[in-house]
DNA sequence: TTGAAAGCGATACCAG
DNA sequence: CTGGTATCGCTTTCAA
């Protein structure tokens, strides 16, 4: 296994030297870093970037904590970040962290990035404590939420509530006035994290409109996944009576089990039920589905951008792009929307 | 930040005793060894594994190699890998290797995989080639496919021609005898892939049946997604004639979209139609698809299991589990299968 | 059982 | 622009 003094031997330069050439920091001359390359090459070195990490303090790893992979949402994003990690010449290390698997998540926090492995974290759709802040900060290890919220960390997201609130709109423009919320879980519980975010949306629309909702039969809080948005529907939408003309689904998935809930119970959509979900999902022109897109893939490049900076900044101000403008969302409207039937 | 150094004088011993103390490795007296770890813990000491890298030539880090992360299949082995690694105190680097991005890929093997930052790697779902194996090969790195592929690596998966022979046959068993097979893509140009031995087992529950298929107008093949099920299903059913009475879909995601495009031409699952998908998807149950479940996120458990033995073998022969046979998988008969209609 | 010292493989400072 | 050398933090002989 070749190392770099092999290289510089071979080059005829000192070790020092053909760290220089190889690393591309330092002059060197030109004819003496081709030589170093040839070299290099010839004899299939490979540098080792435990020795590097080691007196850099820099490892070219970023770690990624994600509630889930099998999400569409969170699959998307992790794709985004995954390309955009190794287009930069970053490794990913991944730290799947579900919600209530506390044991799992201290150990990730307190002996997985504790240790120097990562340049920084990247946290989707969690929020972090202050110990788990500290933890990392006191390693100058940036961290960027995406999604969820940390105490004094960037934080780049979507606009949850103001996204919620337009579906919601959307929905009372067409006429509606019976609309429901299927809520992500937790909703009520925790105003500020994404379900609840939504959830506060969804009741200033209808409350703007003067539609405060009597008792919260309306809003039925349920996994965001498509067989909790199916199984919510039916409850929602099995008692005749009241039944909702419209629903606003905290996500495309759980939109997606509603409307198969209403193809169950025989309600035709958009004739009887309109549906809106919020997402972008792949799924959703195939469905007919109305949303309102956000771009998770797309969301991950800019959380790299944002953290590579974050890495390498010599302590400029705040690095998030648009001056921490929302990120971009857009209503889709497709056929699974209409107003209600007279 | 505390060194192994600092930890060594507090507690009154060299660093070599500190060391044996802390990893465990050598002997150490009972008292000794405790006040070394008082003292580890009193200053927050965390090894830095770079260091321990350094010496050991083991990173205590694991790469995966996976053609996608948002499909259920590929998710769920993505999570149980995960899980696994972490509870064995191993990290996790991802590799998002897409079919037919062949710059991303050699990127990852030449330049990422090449390096000594993993211990091993597990392929999933992915073939490799003789260079590419070799490059680990020459680094010491046991490779490990799942799914997929490799020269002379180890190798752990389901038989594909089985379960796609077996589907087949429970069509056959009801009576059906005009039966179409959406296959995955590559499937007649690469017969060891996936998609390949699944058509084969298709094609050979035919002939078995004396069903040579005339012409290969019954079997089409779709990216193994919904929309592309759906998109195949349209195309395969929409001309009446000769329409089939029963699909084999390579995959359940491919069922649902074939399901889907059932439903959009009117006709009756399973009455017109009989579907079976394969894998075993979360949402099978809700839309009562029968499949042969196979269990992508223990098989992840699994490979990992499979993998740390090959690390830490000293030569032993084959550490597959049960001598190399297939993974379990299992028929699950819902409501999208019934004999065919008079 | 413990300690002293020799690396592991690179980078970076300081001269020249 | 280039070379010598200290250094990063740990593990691991080799002796005691």
């Amino acid at each position: 296994m070749p190392a770099i003094g092999d290289v510089a031997r071979l080059a005829g330069v000192s070790k020092a030297t053909a760290s220089r050439a190889l690393t591309g920091k330092g002059h060197v001359a030109e004819a003496t870093r081709r030589r170093v390359e040839h070299a290099a090459a010839e004899i299939g070195y490979i540098a080792s970037p435990d020795a590097a990490s080691l007196v850099t303090g820099r490892t070219k790893n970023v770690g990624v904590v994600i509630p889930f992979v099998n999400a569409w949402f969170f699959g998307e994003v992790l794709e985004g970040i995954e390309r955009a990690l190794i287009g930069a010449g970053y490794d990913l290390t991944l730290y799947n962290v579900p919600p209530g698997g506390d044991d799992a998540r201290s150990r990730v926090f307190d002996f997985f990035l504790a240790r120097k492995r990562v340049d920084a974290l990247i946290a989707v759709g969690v929020d972090l404590d202050e110990h788990e802040v500290a933890v990392l900060d006191r390693r100058d290890k940036p961290v960027l939420c995406l999604g969820g919220r940390a105490p004094g960390a960037a934080r780049l997201s979507i606009d949850d509530r103001a996204v919620a609130q337009l579906a919601t709109e959307h929905l009372l423009h067409l006429g509606h006035t019976r609309i429901a919320h299927l809520a992500g879980p937790g909703a009520a519980a925790s105003p500020h994290s994404v379900p609840g975010e939504r959830r506060h949306g969804f009741l200033e629309a209808m409350a703007a409109a003067g539609l405060a909702p009597g008792g919260r039969a309306n809003i039925v809080e349920t996994p965001m996944t498509m067989p909790g948005g199916y199984a919510a529907a039916l409850q929602l939408l099995g008692q005749p009576g009241m039944r909702p003309t419209a629903v606003v689904a905290c996500s495309d998935e759980v939109a997606f089990g509603t409307m198969r809930a209403a193809e169950r119970l025989g309600i035709d959509v958009p004739g009887e039920l309109s549906v809106i979900g919020i997402d972008g999902h792949e799924h959703a022109e195939m469905f007919g589905l109305t949303t309102i897109e956000q771009y998770p893939e797309e969301q991950g490049r800019v959380a790299v951008e944002v953290v590579l900076r974050l890495i390498a900044r010599g302590d400029e101000p705040d690095p998030l792009p648009d001056s921490g403008a929302p990120l971009p969302t857009r209503l889709v409207v497709r056929s699974s929307t209409s107003r209600p039937r007279r």
